[in-house]
DNA sequence: ATTGGTCAGCTTGTCTGACAAGTTCGACGC
DNA sequence: GCGTCGAACTTGTCAGACAAGCTGACCAAT
C-alpha cells in the first residue's frame, strides 16, 4: 500500500544503540577479548560523551546478545564466548561494497543444495505448496496494483522449495536469510520491473526449478537454482560465478 | 581453582532480567502479537513495582533481541517478525531424533562449498593459518594429556578453511556452528580416541583436504571437505550421504 | 464536506543526582 | 602470616526534570 511505502522514515539512531554497537565492534574485532573487563560506566559515559544511563541500556543490550556479563560492584566483563548463541547477517560490521555479493553466494551454495534435496524428498503436499506459489506469482504478474503481491509470492515459493528439502534447519536458515533481505524482490515484481521483463524472466526461471523438482531429478533442480539465483543477482547489478571450476575463474573480478 | 569454585554463588536475579523475561514470555507465547502495542513504560513500572529505569533496560534487552521496537512519542511494539535477526540452531523447539543429522547436512553444504572457495581465494597467509592448525593437531596426537588441544586444534582448522574461503559471512556462519558444536570433536581427541584411531582417520581427511586447498583444486577441496564430514557424521553414529545422486539414494535411511 | 494547520496531551529518549548493594584492596591488630 | 575492618570503587535502582517526537482533537479556509 501507498501508505506503508511513505512510513519509513529514516530516524537517527539512538544513542544507546551507537554505543552498544561500538562496543560490539571492539569486541567481535577482537580488541576486547573474553573474559576482559570494560572500561566503568562512568569511564564509557565520559569516552562516549552520553549519560550513565545510556551507557547502561547499551550494556543492557550486550547482556541480551550474551556478548558481556556483567557483576554488580566488581564490572561488565567480555563473556568468555562472546555471541555464540545467535548468527545475524549484520554482525555491527560497517556494510562494504561486498556485503550483497556475500549474501548471495551463500544463498546460492545454500538454496541449490535445498533444492537439489526437494528433487528427491518432496512430497505430494510440499509440491503442491510449491506450486500455489508458482500459480500466485502468474496471478501478480498480471495484476494491476502498482507492487502486487508478487515479492511476497516470491519469498513464499522459495520457503517452500527450503521445506521440501526434508532438513527443518536448512528450511529456517532460509527463511532467515530470505527475512532479512525481503527488500531485494521488491523491485522486481514493482510495474516497472514487471514492464521491463525482470518478472517474467523471475518466472520462467522458477518454473523450470518447479519442474526439475516435480520430476525428481537433483542435478536439474541444483542447476535450475544456481541459474536463478545467478540471474536474480544480476538482475541488482551483482557478478557471481555459479561454480568454482578453475583457479583463475573468480581472480578475474 | 579451589577459590573459583566457591565463587559461583546464587545471585538474586536483578530485576531489568526478570521484567525483560516476563514481557518475553508474554510475547513468545502470544499472548502479545505482532505489531501490538506493549503498556507505557509508566504502567509497566506500576505494574512489575520498579522504577522506569528498569523498565527501560528490560525493553532495551527485548529490541537487541528483535522481539520489539520502539517510536519515541508513540510507544513499544512488538515486532512485526519477533525474533528474526537472529538465527539459532535450537529455536526453543524439542529435541529430535533428527537433530545432529539435521545439523551436519547443513555443516556439509557449508563446508564443501568454503572448501571449494578457500582452494580458488587462499592467500599465503590464510593457508598458512590452515597449516598451523594442522601442525597444532598433529601435535596434539602426540600429547601425553587426558584431552589434549586436539578438538581446539580441529576447531580452529575448520574456521582457518572457512575464512580461507574469501566470504566473511561463510566464515561467520561456520565459526558459529563450529562454536554450538564444540562438544562434538571431543570423543575424537580423547585419549580413547586417539588410542582407537579416531584422530588419525581424522588427521588423514584433514591432510587430504589442505593439500587439495594448497593445489588450487575446487573439485578435490570439495570431495575431500565432504568426505571428512561424512566420516565425522560417522563416528558419532551418524549416517549421512555426500550427495543426491539418484531419487532412491536417501529413501532407504 | 474536505483539507490543512495548530496545539495540548501523551510517550519515549536523555540527563542528573542520590542512595543501595556488592566487590576489592589496603591498613591494622593479633 | 592470617583475619578483620573500612574506605574507595563499581554496578543496580530510584526519582525528577527536560528534550524530542507522536497523535488526535479542534478550528479555519476552500
Amino acid at each position: 500500500m501507498a501508505a506503508t511505502r511513505f512510513h519509513q522514515i529514516n530516524r537517527p539512531q539512538r544513542l544507546s544503540d551507537a554505543v552498544g554497537l561500538a562496543l560490539e565492534k571492539r569486541i567481535r574485532s577482537g580488541a576486547l577479548t573474553p573474559g576482559e573487563r570494560l572500561p566503568t560506566e562512568a569511564q564509557l559515559g565520559a569516552q562516549f560523551a552520553v549519560s550513565r544511563a545510556v551507557v547502561r541500556e547499551a550494556v543492557a543490550r550486550l547482556k541480551a546478545e550474551g556478548l558481556v556479563e556483567s557483576r554488580q560492584g566488581s564490572g561488565v566483563f567480555v563473556a568468555t564466548r562472546p555471541g555464540a548463541a545467535a548468527f545475524r547477517m549484520n554482525a555491527g560490521l560497517p556494510a562494504s561494497a561486498h556485503d550483497a555479493r556475500d549474501v548471495f553466494e551463500l544463498r546460492l551454495i545454500v538454496e541449490a543444495a535445498a533444492a537439489e534435496r526437494a528433487a528427491v524428498r518432496h512430497t505430494p503436499q510440499s509440491l503442491t505448496q510449491i506450486g500455489e506459489a508458482l500459480a500466485a506469482m502468474d496471478a501478480a504478474m498480471e495484476s494491476v496494483a502498482d507492487s502486487g503481491d508478487g515479492a511476497g509470492a516470491d519469498d513464499a515459493f522459495h520457503c517452500a522449495v527450503a521445506a521440501a528439502s526434508g532438513n527443518p534447519l536448512i528450511h529456517r536458515f532460509i527463511e532467515f536469510v530470505s527475512q532479512e533481505f525481503s527488500g531485494s524482490r521488491q523491485p522486481t515484481w514493482s510495474r516497472d520491473g514487471r514492464d521491463g521483463g525482470l518478472a517474467q524472466a523471475s518466472q520462467n526461471e522458477h518454473r523450470a526449478l518447479f519442474e526439475a523438482i516435480a520430476a525428481g531429478d537433483p542435478a536439474a533442480a541444483r542447476a535450475a537454482a544456481e541459474r536463478h539465483i545467478v540471474s536474480a543477482a544480476g538482475r541488482l547489478g551483482v557478478m557471481l560465478s555459479p561454480r568454482m571450476s578453475g583457479p583463475n575463474n573468480e581472480e578475474e573480478t
